[in-house]
DNA sequence: ACCATGAGTGAGTGTACAGTCACTCATATG
DNA sequence: CATATGAGTGACTGTACACTCACTCATGGT
């Protein structure tokens, strides 16, 4: 495949794209470089001139995919209804819930979280979460206890989604899953769906 | 080593137990049979005498694993002192945060959400979350929005734990760790200790 | 004393994978 | 045309790992 020439520089973000998806599917190490060529439609001896190893090909990815975070955040920002803190980190949530639908930034984040121990992915993680702790709390102004509601209930929304729970009939899944959108919306407005999807409706 | 024969039911739960240190540190890809071997003081020939395949062994750890969890939760139960549905969950989190001091449990159960796709696996992780949420739901009496806040700070608590920002001095770590207790803390009273560690203080 | 049972191992086997290297060939420019 | 540049690959290497097998030997029963 192929066919037509392209630069490195261009090639590059593809091959960033076709390791999300891949390692989203297999975790870093169940991973080969070779899926991940596959994925691009490339050899996987040039995945490795276009990235110096495996390791550094995974931190692209990482970083790209809080990049995406990061955007989809904004735009919660910028259609939010309600123009009160919790209005805002609501919004968020529910652009995010909107962006993670796919599952495949969702599953990348929670392989990165398994793969810690390699010290350039550990750090990339912090960096990531770094940002979107960060980009929360300033651009929605609300309290410290608001914001770490936030990131809890996006970690309860991971969880539901790794484990495939989110339309089960069974009564403890649906305490979990309860209020954490179907990857089945109607994809029409990105902040009216928000509602109670990452935490709203507690206490 | 092992100087002293033992019987295969005697050893087992050894390996068990050697598998959860061993598969907490690297995960399920990242750690062989031959690390766990190491662990037990026996040889890996032999861990394949005793379970049928590294697979079955991990999924041998992790239900020991949630044993130990819901073992945990219902000791939370048992010394709880204020009495009330949330009083309860309360008591709860805090002997989970207890048990979860050394880490080992919880970066296992983080180690098995991204070993998912693996069928077994992603059975053994939905069949323990299953028993902690109808363990929490029934034996504390809480509302589903309760019980679901309270696993949503139990994932922020792993998150907190896998990125190693216990006692970071930097402000969006100190958001994100706010309250959740020190693995250094004083070993005398299991139920005393919780506070709000695992989300009391939300709202 | 003898043997049956089963605990425990050393030394493999086959395979999969990260990373390398020598190479091909398409294009651009003089 | 001639040749330089760089995109892209096939074939390889060395190593690590899941799993097997033939074996040793300690123990308890008779």
């Amino acid at each position: 495949m192929a066919i037509k020439l392209s630069t490195a520089e261009e090639r590059r973000p593809l091959v960033i794209a076709a390791a999300i998806t891949a390692f989203a599917r297999t975790g870093y190490r169940g991973t080969t470089v070779a899926d991940v060529a596959a994925e691009a439609r490339i050899s996987s001896a040039y995945v490795f001139k276009l990235f110096p190893s495996k390791e550094q090909l995974f931190v692209g990815a990482l970083d790209a995919c809080y990049d995406r975070v990061v955007e989809s955040l904004g735009h919660g920002v910028e259609h939010a209804t309600n123009p009160t803190p919790d209005g805002i980190l609501d919004s968020m949530g529910g652009a995010y819930a909107e962006l993670i639908a796919d599952r495949d930034l969702l599953m990348l984040q929670v392989h990165a979280q398994s793969a810690v121990e390699v010290p350039e992915i550990g750090a990339a993680l912090r960096r990531g979460y770094r940002r979107v702790t960060e980009f929360a709390s300033t651009r929605s102004g609300a309290t410290d206890a608001a914001v770490q509601r936030f990131i809890a209930f996006g970690q309860l929304c991971h969880l539901v989604a790794t484990l495939g729970i989110d339309d089960s009939s069974e009564a403890w899944a649906a305490t979990l899953a309860a209020g954490i959108r179907h990857p089945d919306f109607t994809a029409a407005a990105p902040g009216s769906a928000a509602g109670s999807s990452t935490g709203g409706n507690a206490a």
